[in-house]
DNA sequence: CTCCGCTAACTTGTATACAATCTTGTTGGC
DNA sequence: GCCAACAAGATTGTATACAAGTTAGCGGAG
Protein backbone atom coordinates (compact mmCIF):
# COMPACT_ATOMS: atom_id res chain seq x y z
CA UNK A 1 0.00 0.00 0.00
CA UNK A 2 1.29 3.60 -0.89
CA UNK A 3 1.52 5.05 2.66
CA UNK A 4 1.05 8.36 3.36
CA UNK A 5 4.17 10.42 3.63
CA UNK A 6 5.59 9.43 7.14
CA UNK A 7 5.36 13.07 8.30
CA UNK A 8 7.24 12.62 11.77
CA UNK A 9 5.31 16.50 12.02
CA UNK A 10 9.04 18.35 11.69
CA UNK A 11 8.38 21.49 14.29
CA UNK A 12 8.51 24.66 12.12
CA UNK A 13 11.51 25.51 13.38
CA UNK A 14 13.81 22.81 11.71
CA UNK A 15 12.68 24.21 8.29
CA UNK A 16 12.60 27.49 9.23
CA UNK A 17 15.93 27.74 10.49
CA UNK A 18 17.76 25.96 7.11
CA UNK A 19 15.34 28.76 5.07
CA UNK A 20 17.14 31.48 6.83
CA UNK A 21 20.30 30.44 7.02
CA UNK A 22 20.12 29.69 3.18
CA UNK A 23 18.66 33.23 2.63
CA UNK A 24 21.36 34.60 4.11
CA UNK A 25 24.09 32.40 2.75
CA UNK A 26 23.67 33.10 -1.12
CA UNK A 27 23.27 36.79 0.02
CA UNK A 28 19.59 37.01 -0.93
CA UNK A 29 19.61 38.20 2.59
CA UNK A 30 22.73 40.79 1.90
CA UNK A 31 24.90 42.49 4.75
CA UNK A 32 23.08 44.53 7.10
CA UNK A 33 19.51 43.98 5.90
CA UNK A 34 17.25 44.30 8.84
CA UNK A 35 15.59 41.01 9.32
CA UNK A 36 11.42 42.84 10.72
CA UNK A 37 10.09 39.64 12.45
CA UNK A 38 6.49 39.99 11.78
CA UNK A 39 7.40 40.54 8.01
CA UNK A 40 9.43 37.15 7.71
CA UNK A 41 6.73 34.99 9.60
CA UNK A 42 4.12 36.24 7.73
CA UNK A 43 6.53 35.67 4.47
CA UNK A 44 6.86 32.03 6.21
CA UNK A 45 2.99 31.81 7.13
CA UNK A 46 4.03 31.05 11.06
CA UNK A 47 4.44 32.96 13.75
CA UNK A 48 7.08 35.12 15.69
CA UNK A 49 8.06 32.36 18.23
CA UNK A 50 9.76 29.44 16.63
CA UNK A 51 11.01 32.43 14.19
CA UNK A 52 12.30 34.12 17.56
CA UNK A 53 14.09 30.43 18.04
CA UNK A 54 15.84 30.31 14.41
CA UNK A 55 17.28 33.88 14.78
CA UNK A 56 18.87 33.25 18.54
CA UNK A 57 20.47 30.60 16.58
CA UNK A 58 21.72 32.21 13.72
CA UNK A 59 23.37 34.98 16.27
CA UNK A 60 25.04 31.73 17.92
CA UNK A 61 26.67 31.58 14.78
CA UNK A 62 27.42 35.06 13.61
CA UNK A 63 25.09 34.87 10.46
CA UNK A 64 23.03 37.70 12.39
CA UNK A 65 23.74 40.46 14.88
CA UNK A 66 20.73 40.86 17.33
CA UNK A 67 20.67 44.16 19.53
CA UNK A 68 18.02 44.22 22.17
CA UNK A 69 14.80 46.03 21.62
CA UNK A 70 16.37 46.68 18.02
CA UNK A 71 15.70 43.05 16.64
CA UNK A 72 18.22 41.21 14.50
CA UNK A 73 20.32 42.23 11.00
CA UNK A 74 22.36 40.45 8.62
CA UNK A 75 25.95 40.37 9.76
CA UNK A 76 28.40 41.96 7.43
CA UNK A 77 32.02 40.69 6.76
CA UNK A 78 34.93 42.88 5.87
CA UNK A 79 38.43 42.07 4.70
CA UNK A 80 39.39 41.82 8.16
CA UNK A 81 37.11 38.85 8.46
CA UNK A 82 37.84 37.15 5.78
CA UNK A 83 41.26 37.23 6.71
CA UNK A 84 40.66 35.62 10.32
CA UNK A 85 38.17 33.02 8.88
CA UNK A 86 39.93 31.05 6.66
CA UNK A 87 43.09 31.40 8.91
CA UNK A 88 40.85 30.02 11.60
CA UNK A 89 39.35 27.71 8.64
CA UNK A 90 43.01 26.53 7.61
CA UNK A 91 43.95 24.99 11.34
CA UNK A 92 40.81 23.27 11.76
CA UNK A 93 40.59 21.98 8.70
CA UNK A 94 44.22 20.58 8.68
CA UNK A 95 43.65 19.20 11.71
CA UNK A 96 41.21 17.29 9.94
CA UNK A 97 43.31 16.18 7.40
CA UNK A 98 45.97 15.00 9.69
CA UNK A 99 43.51 12.75 11.68
CA UNK A 100 41.50 11.25 8.40
CA UNK A 101 45.25 10.20 6.91
CA UNK A 102 45.90 8.13 9.92
CA UNK A 103 42.26 6.59 10.15
CA UNK A 104 41.20 6.37 6.40
CA UNK A 105 43.82 6.34 4.17
CA UNK A 106 41.21 6.01 0.89
CA UNK A 107 39.09 8.75 0.88
CA UNK A 108 39.68 8.19 -3.14
CA UNK A 109 36.49 6.46 -3.89
CA UNK A 110 33.84 8.94 -3.16
CA UNK A 111 35.76 11.91 -4.13
CA UNK A 112 36.61 10.27 -7.52
CA UNK A 113 32.76 9.60 -7.79
CA UNK A 114 32.35 13.24 -7.19
CA UNK A 115 34.88 14.42 -9.50
CA UNK A 116 32.75 13.21 -12.79
CA UNK A 117 29.74 15.28 -11.09
CA UNK A 118 31.99 17.83 -10.38
CA UNK A 119 33.82 18.14 -14.22
CA UNK A 120 29.65 18.28 -15.48
CA UNK A 121 29.02 20.98 -12.93
CA UNK A 122 32.08 23.07 -14.15
CA UNK A 123 30.89 22.19 -17.67
CA UNK A 124 27.26 23.53 -17.51
CA UNK A 125 28.62 26.36 -15.26
CA UNK A 126 26.53 25.32 -12.53
CA UNK A 127 27.35 27.40 -9.33
CA UNK A 128 24.98 25.33 -7.03
CA UNK A 129 25.83 22.23 -7.97
CA UNK A 130 29.11 23.21 -7.44
CA UNK A 131 29.00 24.58 -4.18
CA UNK A 132 27.50 21.65 -2.98
CA UNK A 133 29.96 19.46 -4.11
CA UNK A 134 32.50 21.63 -2.63
CA UNK A 135 31.24 21.36 0.72
CA UNK A 136 30.57 18.04 0.63
CA UNK A 137 34.51 17.26 -0.43
CA UNK A 138 35.51 19.24 3.14
CA UNK A 139 32.61 18.05 4.67
CA UNK A 140 34.05 14.55 4.00
CA UNK A 141 37.50 15.12 5.67
CA UNK A 142 36.29 16.47 8.17
CA UNK A 143 33.46 13.62 8.58
CA UNK A 144 36.63 11.51 8.51
CA UNK A 145 38.74 12.79 11.22
CA UNK A 146 36.05 10.83 13.17
CA UNK A 147 35.98 14.40 16.01
CA UNK A 148 32.97 15.39 16.15
CA UNK A 149 33.71 18.76 17.72
CA UNK A 150 35.89 19.13 14.87
CA UNK A 151 33.28 18.65 12.50
CA UNK A 152 30.66 20.93 14.04
CA UNK A 153 33.16 24.08 14.38
CA UNK A 154 34.27 23.66 10.69
CA UNK A 155 30.45 23.71 10.04
CA UNK A 156 29.84 26.56 11.82
CA UNK A 157 32.82 28.83 9.99
CA UNK A 158 31.64 27.04 6.38
CA UNK A 159 28.55 29.08 6.73
CA UNK A 160 30.81 32.00 7.05
CA UNK A 161 32.75 31.24 4.15
CA UNK A 162 30.20 30.19 2.05
CA UNK A 163 28.71 33.68 2.38
CA UNK A 164 32.43 35.68 0.81
CA UNK A 165 32.54 33.07 -2.28
CA UNK A 166 28.61 33.44 -2.96
CA UNK A 167 29.56 37.16 -3.18
CA UNK A 168 32.38 36.55 -5.19
CA UNK A 169 31.42 33.97 -7.64
CA UNK A 170 28.02 36.24 -8.16
CA UNK A 171 30.34 38.87 -8.98
CA UNK A 172 31.01 36.81 -12.34
CA UNK A 173 33.93 35.14 -11.09
CA UNK A 174 34.28 31.65 -12.12
CA UNK A 175 36.43 28.50 -10.37
CA UNK A 176 38.98 27.20 -12.73
CA UNK A 177 41.08 24.22 -10.60
CA UNK A 178 39.05 23.99 -7.60
CA UNK A 179 38.29 20.74 -8.45
CA UNK A 180 42.10 19.69 -9.46
CA UNK A 181 43.07 20.85 -5.93
CA UNK A 182 40.35 18.19 -4.22
CA UNK A 183 42.00 15.86 -6.36
CA UNK A 184 45.57 16.21 -5.48
CA UNK A 185 44.49 16.41 -1.73
CA UNK A 186 42.62 13.35 -2.02
CA UNK A 187 45.47 11.88 -3.63
CA UNK A 188 48.05 13.03 -0.53
CA UNK A 189 45.36 11.74 1.80
CA UNK A 190 44.96 8.11 -0.21
CA UNK A 191 48.90 7.31 0.06
CA UNK A 192 48.83 8.59 3.98
CA UNK A 193 50.98 11.41 3.32
CA UNK A 194 49.04 14.04 5.62
CA UNK A 195 52.12 16.99 5.20
CA UNK A 196 51.38 17.29 1.57
CA UNK A 197 47.58 17.29 1.98
CA UNK A 198 47.66 20.18 4.30
CA UNK A 199 50.60 21.63 2.33
CA UNK A 200 48.36 21.84 -0.79
CA UNK A 201 44.84 22.65 1.31
CA UNK A 202 47.41 25.96 2.40
CA UNK A 203 47.77 27.01 -1.10
CA UNK A 204 44.34 26.10 -1.98
CA UNK A 205 42.85 28.04 0.40
CA UNK A 206 45.39 31.22 0.20
CA UNK A 207 44.60 31.21 -3.22
CA UNK A 208 40.93 31.27 -2.49
CA UNK A 209 41.31 33.80 -0.06
CA UNK A 210 43.21 36.23 -2.05
CA UNK A 211 41.07 36.07 -4.85
CA UNK A 212 37.94 36.82 -2.60
CA UNK A 213 40.14 39.69 -1.07
CA UNK A 214 41.04 41.53 -4.18
CA UNK A 215 37.57 41.59 -4.95
CA UNK A 216 35.91 42.88 -1.96
CA UNK A 217 38.67 45.55 -1.59
CA UNK A 218 38.07 46.27 -5.48
CA UNK A 219 34.16 46.13 -5.10
CA UNK A 220 34.19 48.45 -2.14
CA UNK A 221 35.02 47.15 1.14
CA UNK A 222 31.55 45.68 2.05
CA UNK A 223 30.31 41.74 1.78
CA UNK B 1 22.28 63.23 42.32
CA UNK B 2 22.27 59.42 43.17
CA UNK B 3 20.59 58.44 39.98
CA UNK B 4 19.13 55.04 40.38
CA UNK B 5 20.79 52.38 38.50
CA UNK B 6 20.60 53.59 34.54
CA UNK B 7 18.28 49.95 34.01
CA UNK B 8 18.66 49.43 30.32
CA UNK B 9 16.21 47.17 30.60
CA UNK B 10 18.16 44.37 30.00
CA UNK B 11 15.88 41.47 28.60
CA UNK B 12 15.35 38.41 30.64
CA UNK B 13 17.12 36.42 27.88
CA UNK B 14 20.69 37.66 28.54
CA UNK B 15 20.99 36.98 32.30
CA UNK B 16 18.70 33.90 31.50
CA UNK B 17 21.59 32.36 29.39
CA UNK B 18 24.01 32.78 31.68
CA UNK B 19 22.30 31.62 34.34
CA UNK B 20 21.54 28.14 32.50
CA UNK B 21 24.93 27.88 31.17
CA UNK B 22 26.75 28.95 34.70
CA UNK B 23 24.31 25.92 35.81
CA UNK B 24 25.53 23.18 33.64
CA UNK B 25 28.77 24.54 33.83
CA UNK B 26 29.02 24.29 37.74
CA UNK B 27 27.12 20.19 37.03
CA UNK B 28 24.20 21.58 39.21
CA UNK B 29 22.23 20.86 36.00
CA UNK B 30 24.38 17.51 35.73
CA UNK B 31 24.94 15.68 32.64
CA UNK B 32 21.46 13.58 31.26
CA UNK B 33 19.57 16.02 34.11
CA UNK B 34 15.93 16.69 32.00
CA UNK B 35 15.35 20.92 31.52
CA UNK B 36 11.44 20.38 32.11
CA UNK B 37 10.54 24.19 30.68
CA UNK B 38 7.69 25.39 32.86
CA UNK B 39 9.57 24.28 35.79
CA UNK B 40 12.81 26.15 35.09
CA UNK B 41 10.65 29.33 33.55
CA UNK B 42 8.74 29.44 36.72
CA UNK B 43 11.97 29.21 39.12
CA UNK B 44 13.31 32.39 37.13
CA UNK B 45 9.91 33.65 37.70
CA UNK B 46 9.60 34.22 33.42
CA UNK B 47 7.48 32.21 31.02
CA UNK B 48 8.68 29.68 28.60
CA UNK B 49 9.22 32.07 25.51
CA UNK B 50 12.52 33.87 26.76
CA UNK B 51 13.77 30.05 28.10
CA UNK B 52 13.08 28.80 25.10
CA UNK B 53 15.37 31.66 22.97
CA UNK B 54 18.13 30.41 25.63
CA UNK B 55 17.66 26.59 25.39
CA UNK B 56 18.03 27.39 21.09
CA UNK B 57 21.24 28.79 21.82
CA UNK B 58 23.06 26.25 24.56
CA UNK B 59 21.61 23.56 21.82
CA UNK B 60 24.11 25.24 19.78
CA UNK B 61 26.53 25.89 22.18
CA UNK B 62 26.27 22.28 21.85
CA UNK B 63 25.58 22.00 25.87
CA UNK B 64 21.97 20.51 25.51
CA UNK B 65 20.21 18.51 23.18
CA UNK B 66 17.16 19.50 22.47
CA UNK B 67 14.52 16.15 20.52
CA UNK B 68 11.97 17.55 18.75
CA UNK B 69 8.43 17.00 21.01
CA UNK B 70 10.57 15.57 23.44
CA UNK B 71 12.45 18.69 25.40
CA UNK B 72 15.89 19.60 26.24
CA UNK B 73 18.41 17.43 28.60
CA UNK B 74 21.97 18.06 29.12
CA UNK B 75 24.21 16.79 26.98
CA UNK B 76 26.63 13.91 28.55
CA UNK B 77 30.34 14.03 27.70
CA UNK B 78 32.06 11.04 27.81
CA UNK B 79 36.32 10.20 27.64
CA UNK B 80 35.87 10.50 23.94
CA UNK B 81 35.28 13.78 24.13
CA UNK B 82 37.75 15.03 26.14
CA UNK B 83 40.15 13.56 24.00
CA UNK B 84 38.43 15.35 20.96
CA UNK B 85 38.15 18.48 22.72
CA UNK B 86 41.55 19.65 24.08
CA UNK B 87 42.65 18.03 20.51
CA UNK B 88 40.38 21.06 19.24
CA UNK B 89 41.43 23.59 21.72
CA UNK B 90 44.95 22.66 21.19
CA UNK B 91 44.94 23.60 17.44
CA UNK B 92 42.71 27.11 18.77
CA UNK B 93 45.09 27.83 21.16
CA UNK B 94 48.42 27.41 19.29
CA UNK B 95 47.42 29.46 16.73
CA UNK B 96 46.07 32.09 18.79
CA UNK B 97 49.48 31.77 20.80
CA UNK B 98 51.19 32.79 17.31
CA UNK B 99 49.23 34.94 16.32
CA UNK B 100 49.59 37.32 19.61
CA UNK B 101 53.59 36.35 19.87
CA UNK B 102 53.27 38.79 16.62
CA UNK B 103 51.26 41.74 18.01
CA UNK B 104 51.84 41.50 21.64
CA UNK B 105 55.14 40.99 22.62
CA UNK B 106 54.22 41.62 26.40
CA UNK B 107 51.25 40.18 28.34
CA UNK B 108 53.43 39.77 30.98
CA UNK B 109 51.82 42.96 32.15
CA UNK B 110 48.70 41.87 33.19
CA UNK B 111 49.21 38.16 34.01
CA UNK B 112 52.08 39.20 36.50
CA UNK B 113 49.22 41.00 38.50
CA UNK B 114 47.83 37.99 38.28
CA UNK B 115 49.93 35.66 39.53
CA UNK B 116 49.66 37.15 43.18
CA UNK B 117 45.68 36.84 43.07
CA UNK B 118 46.06 32.99 42.02
CA UNK B 119 48.87 31.98 44.31
CA UNK B 120 45.78 33.63 47.12
CA UNK B 121 43.59 31.48 45.47
CA UNK B 122 45.89 28.83 45.20
CA UNK B 123 46.50 29.10 49.09
CA UNK B 124 42.88 29.26 50.02
CA UNK B 125 41.92 26.49 47.70
CA UNK B 126 39.08 28.62 46.09
CA UNK B 127 38.30 27.01 42.89
CA UNK B 128 35.62 29.39 41.70
CA UNK B 129 38.17 31.99 41.76
CA UNK B 130 40.79 29.89 40.29
CA UNK B 131 38.87 28.80 37.58
CA UNK B 132 38.03 32.56 36.84
CA UNK B 133 41.62 33.19 36.59
CA UNK B 134 42.58 30.29 34.15
CA UNK B 135 39.72 31.31 32.05
CA UNK B 136 41.21 35.28 32.06
CA UNK B 137 44.38 33.96 31.67
CA UNK B 138 43.21 31.78 27.97
CA UNK B 139 40.81 34.90 27.12
CA UNK B 140 43.79 37.09 27.15
CA UNK B 141 45.43 35.19 25.09
CA UNK B 142 42.82 34.86 22.58
CA UNK B 143 41.95 38.42 22.43
CA UNK B 144 45.78 39.35 21.88
CA UNK B 145 45.78 37.32 18.61
CA UNK B 146 43.53 39.90 17.49
CA UNK B 147 40.98 37.78 15.99
CA UNK B 148 37.61 37.53 16.66
CA UNK B 149 36.28 34.35 14.94
CA UNK B 150 39.02 32.53 16.95
CA UNK B 151 37.76 34.27 20.26
CA UNK B 152 34.16 33.39 19.87
CA UNK B 153 35.62 29.76 18.76
CA UNK B 154 37.63 29.31 21.28
CA UNK B 155 34.52 31.08 24.09
CA UNK B 156 31.96 28.10 22.73
CA UNK B 157 34.76 25.26 23.46
CA UNK B 158 35.97 26.13 26.79
CA UNK B 159 32.11 25.91 27.98
CA UNK B 160 32.66 22.35 27.53
CA UNK B 161 36.33 22.06 28.87
CA UNK B 162 34.65 23.52 32.12
CA UNK B 163 32.33 21.32 32.21
CA UNK B 164 34.79 18.36 32.71
CA UNK B 165 37.12 20.35 34.59
CA UNK B 166 34.47 21.38 37.30
CA UNK B 167 33.75 17.36 37.40
CA UNK B 168 37.43 16.68 37.89
CA UNK B 169 38.32 19.44 40.41
CA UNK B 170 35.16 19.10 42.68
CA UNK B 171 36.16 15.41 42.69
CA UNK B 172 38.17 16.58 44.90
CA UNK B 173 41.45 16.39 43.00
CA UNK B 174 43.15 20.25 42.75
CA UNK B 175 45.51 22.03 40.55
CA UNK B 176 49.12 22.18 41.88
CA UNK B 177 51.14 23.66 38.71
CA UNK B 178 48.77 25.44 36.80
CA UNK B 179 49.68 28.51 37.16
CA UNK B 180 53.54 28.03 36.91
CA UNK B 181 52.46 26.30 33.61
CA UNK B 182 50.90 29.62 32.85
CA UNK B 183 53.57 32.22 33.84
CA UNK B 184 56.15 29.82 31.60
CA UNK B 185 53.52 30.22 28.56
CA UNK B 186 53.43 34.34 29.17
CA UNK B 187 56.93 34.42 29.79
CA UNK B 188 57.80 32.61 26.20
CA UNK B 189 55.16 34.99 24.51
CA UNK B 190 57.14 38.36 26.20
CA UNK B 191 59.97 36.89 24.22
CA UNK B 192 58.19 36.48 21.40
CA UNK B 193 59.26 33.44 21.00
CA UNK B 194 55.80 31.50 19.77
CA UNK B 195 57.32 28.07 19.25
CA UNK B 196 58.41 27.94 22.85
CA UNK B 197 54.61 29.25 23.88
CA UNK B 198 53.08 26.30 21.84
CA UNK B 199 55.49 23.79 23.17
CA UNK B 200 54.31 24.75 26.99
CA UNK B 201 50.92 24.77 26.48
CA UNK B 202 50.76 21.30 24.29
CA UNK B 203 52.42 19.95 27.67
CA UNK B 204 50.13 22.10 29.61
CA UNK B 205 46.66 20.82 28.44
CA UNK B 206 48.42 16.90 27.54
CA UNK B 207 48.37 16.96 31.25
CA UNK B 208 45.44 18.49 32.13
CA UNK B 209 43.70 15.75 29.39
CA UNK B 210 45.40 12.82 30.91
CA UNK B 211 44.61 13.79 34.71
CA UNK B 212 40.42 14.68 33.59
CA UNK B 213 40.72 10.93 31.31
CA UNK B 214 41.53 9.18 34.31
CA UNK B 215 39.36 10.59 36.40
CA UNK B 216 36.58 10.33 34.33
CA UNK B 217 37.50 6.34 33.43
CA UNK B 218 37.74 5.26 37.22
CA UNK B 219 34.28 7.08 38.23
CA UNK B 220 32.62 5.32 35.63
CA UNK B 221 32.72 6.60 31.89
CA UNK B 222 30.22 9.66 32.48
CA UNK B 223 30.46 13.59 32.77
C1' DC C 1 16.66 78.27 8.69
C1' DT C 2 18.00 75.09 12.22
C1' DC C 3 17.40 72.50 16.16
C1' DC C 4 14.85 70.60 19.95
C1' DG C 5 11.03 68.13 21.93
C1' DC C 6 6.92 65.69 21.45
C1' DT C 7 3.68 62.49 19.63
C1' DA C 8 2.31 58.57 16.73
C1' DA C 9 3.51 54.58 14.24
C1' DC C 10 6.30 50.69 14.33
C1' DT C 11 8.77 46.88 16.31
C1' DT C 12 10.38 44.02 19.76
C1' DG C 13 9.79 41.39 24.37
C1' DT C 14 7.02 38.36 26.93
C1' DA C 15 2.82 36.44 29.09
C1' DT C 16 -1.17 33.62 28.40
C1' DA C 17 -3.81 30.12 26.10
C1' DC C 18 -4.61 26.20 23.53
C1' DA C 19 -3.53 22.41 20.26
C1' DA C 20 -0.42 18.54 19.22
C1' DT C 21 2.52 15.06 20.87
C1' DC C 22 4.58 12.03 24.04
C1' DT C 23 4.52 9.19 28.39
C1' DT C 24 2.85 6.35 31.70
C1' DG C 25 -0.24 3.61 34.15
C1' DT C 26 -4.16 0.63 33.64
C1' DT C 27 -7.29 -2.60 31.91
C1' DG C 28 -8.70 -6.30 29.22
C1' DG C 29 -7.71 -10.24 26.30
C1' DC C 30 -5.06 -14.23 25.39
C1' DG D 1 1.15 -14.02 34.03
C1' DC D 2 2.31 -11.34 29.81
C1' DC D 3 1.39 -8.29 26.20
C1' DA D 4 -1.35 -5.00 23.65
C1' DA D 5 -4.51 -1.29 23.23
C1' DC D 6 -6.32 2.70 25.56
C1' DA D 7 -6.89 6.72 28.30
C1' DA D 8 -5.34 10.32 31.42
C1' DG D 9 -1.64 13.25 32.61
C1' DA D 10 2.32 15.70 31.46
C1' DT D 11 5.06 18.45 28.30
C1' DT D 12 6.25 20.62 24.19
C1' DG D 13 5.03 23.63 19.94
C1' DT D 14 2.96 27.72 18.42
C1' DA D 15 -0.60 31.28 17.83
C1' DT D 16 -2.58 35.39 19.75
C1' DA D 17 -2.50 39.43 22.59
C1' DC D 18 -0.64 43.12 24.91
C1' DA D 19 3.01 45.82 27.22
C1' DA D 20 7.41 48.17 26.68
C1' DG D 21 10.76 50.24 23.96
C1' DT D 22 12.43 52.55 19.68
C1' DT D 23 12.22 55.36 15.57
C1' DA D 24 10.57 58.92 12.57
C1' DG D 25 8.15 62.88 11.41
C1' DC D 26 6.10 67.15 12.63
C1' DG D 27 5.58 71.64 14.78
C1' DG D 28 7.23 75.38 17.26
C1' DA D 29 10.85 78.12 19.56
C1' DG D 30 15.05 80.48 18.96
Amino acid sequence: MAMSAPRVAEPRFEGLLDALREAILTGRYGPGTRLVQEEIAEQFGISRIPLREALRRLEGEGLVVIAPNRGAIVRSLGPKDVVDLFELRLVLESLALRRAAERYADLRGPTKLRAAEARRAIASRSLTTLFRLDRDFHADIAAASGNEHLVAALGGHWSQIMRVMHAYFQAGNYPKDVWSDHEAIAEALAHGDADAAVARLTAHLTESRDAILSHLRASGERA
